[in-house]
DNA sequence: GTCTTGACTGAACGAGCGTTCAAAATATGC
DNA sequence: GCATATTTTGAACGCTCGTTCAGTCAAGAC
């Protein structure tokens, strides 16, 4: 099974390739709208199918079973995050722009898109109940908090660094999930001032500090 | 098994009262380990039912159906932390003080517990999708929200107060969230450490910039 | 055209869900 | 110790779940 057929050089086909990844992706995005309207447990594999116009029996042939369609969403919706990590960071110059990539990406309006937010936080309530999600969670954990720590090491020693970091990745999920949680529409810029702010006024406290140690 | 009945007062009835109380509890302390152990979606009422040792009949006797288990099961969650918050009021003395006791009673040790928090965060994951969860969740929202605000209000004017506590809440929030989700033992005292020291610096540059704008 | 091959369907299947309720067990009143 | 009231059981019910797979369909190959 499993197919993915020949992206065919030579001869004949490459009659699918780009089918394929459409076929997939559609049953990944009828997923999300299927969570995201009726929650993770009533997310029942003939919902995404009729979601997506097609059957049932579909989802063996693209993902195996329901659980390896419910992970490949999941790391679909990671692997999106992360292109949005990593494109903020390119345009960042210096430590500064560069935390501030990490909350623009992390709070970005892609982020606050109800459907997708909603199916995060699915996701989340089932990590600790399986260890397949928990791996793509741990990952998503790390890189925010290493990508902090790097770049507040600019300004702090390591142990304040890393201090300020989880202070910072705390702040950013927490207003990603109040946010998604809140009955009125949550806004995403806001959200990126609240945490802008936070860490422009740790940073002058630390020039303060640095500025004052000499006197009394 | 079970039974323990009658702590029967002058007369007749009352017959129950504290053992239905107890039933009641009961099963709510079977629905917490079955979702923290299956997760959400298979926490089943015969998985409960085992846990507290009867037959999946006695759901209904006492809660209706399902859902009336599992909403009793949230408000009981949600008065736990109601009350401890309460608590740490009550022993609070003046406006920081009191700022300490939400920070406390939303980190303690009670809702660092795997089993709490983590049913905690599956019902989160129902709010979008079930009102009688929002309901709750609501209440939880605002009054943690209120609270700061009331008591950032003695240090600085509404609007400032408002942002402040906003950050304050999504700090606590995220990290508890971040702790839930972590695979190592999460640290309730490190949090509070946090958001504390979080709330101390804010209002140093309050102070500071109280006395800098006479200056320059 | 016919053949071949891969994509897709949809009904059948067994398992397990939540609810229901007649019957059983237990506790209380007299 | 019998009659009554309350609590608890557990099997039956209708339903829906995810999986499976024989079969249909359409698109190149020849």
């Amino acid at each position: 099974m499993a197919t993915l057929a020949q992206i065919g050089g030579g001869d004949g086909r490459a009659r699918r390739a780009v089918t394929e990844d459409a076929r997939r992706r559609q049953l990944m995005d009828a997923t999300i709208d299927a969570i995201a309207e009726l929650g993770f447990p009533s997310a029942t594999l003939s919902a995404i199918a009729a979601r997506a116009g097609v059957s049932t029996g579909l989802v063996a042939f693209y993902f195996g079973d329901k659980d390896g369609l419910l992970e490949a969403t999941l790391r679909h919706l990671a692997g999106q995050l992360r292109q949005s990590v990593v494109f903020h960071l390119s345009a960042a110059a210096g430590p500064r722009a560069r935390i501030q990539a990490v909350i623009d990406a992390n709070l970005g309006a892609g982020q606050f898109d109800r459907r997708i937010a909603t199916v995060w936080l699915a996701f989340w309530a089932q990590v600790t109940v399986r260890p397949r999600f928990r791996r793509v969670q741990r990952v998503y954990e790390r890189r925010m908090l290493s990508n902090l720590i790097h770049d507040f090491r600019a300004f702090v020693g390591a142990p304040e660094a890393a201090r300020l970091a989880e202070a910072t990745a705390a702040l950013i999920d927490g207003l990603w999930l109040r946010s998604t949680l809140a009955s009125d529409a949550p806004d995403s810029a806001a959200a990126r001032r609240t945490v802008s702010a936070f860490v422009d006024a740790q940073l002058a406290l630390i020039d303060l500090a640095l500025l004052r140690k000499p006197l009394p």
